[in-house]
DNA sequence: GCCAACGTTGGC
DNA sequence: GCCAACGTTGGC
């Protein structure tokens, strides 16, 4: 088996939060539209991988609980949806350019762990969300770091 | 709601 | 292939 590997993923919690996760136990994670974030998903995760929840536009934001691929890769079909919001014309069904993968619920913490204090510890200098104009919205993330941040959320 | 940072588009 | 204009993201 492969190595198990991190990611962090981002979602305003007025469109999606970690308790529609919850509730829905596993979702899709459809309309990326950027091709870094599209790469990752169609290409590198893979099932079992640990996913950091992260609450974007929120109040704070930050990361709110942890998640899991349960799906790997498979092709967006909103993108070939006339007149869905996800819809883009340029998109062939015989060679998507858009890709989604489906994750599933783990734990939501006590207590979001905000950027803020992500940022406070220095251990986590390194973690991409924590740098400025960082708005890729998939994300790999360190063991390490993964396993730092579940710690902080776990503790509150 | 503002606006800086970033990605994408399109004219040349 | 450059780069200005535009649209979007996301912290504040």
């Amino acid at each position: 088996m492969a190595k198990k590997d991190y990611w962090l993923m981002k979602c305003e919690p007025a469109a999606y939060s970690i308790d529609d996760l919850e509730k829905d136990k596993t979702t899709s994670w459809e309309g990326v539209r950027n091709y870094q974030a599209r790469n990752i998903m169609r290409d590198e995760m893979k099932i079992g991988d640990g996913v950091l929840f992260y609450a974007s536009n929120a109040d704070p934001s930050g990361v709110s609980g942890v998640a899991k691929i349960v799906k790997e890769g498979y092709p967006d079909d909103k993108a070939w949806k006339k007149g869905h919001h996800y819809f883009d014309a340029k998109t062939d069904k015989q060679n998507p350019t858009w890709f989604q993968v489906d994750i599933g619920f783990v734990e939501t913490f006590n207590d979001v762990v905000s950027l803020e204090e992500l940022k406070a510890n220095p251990a986590l200098r390194d973690m991409m969300v924590t740098k400025r104009g960082s708005r890729l919205s998939v994300q790999p993330v360190s063991k390490q770091d993964f396993e730092i941040v579940v710690t902080m959320g776990r503790k509150k």
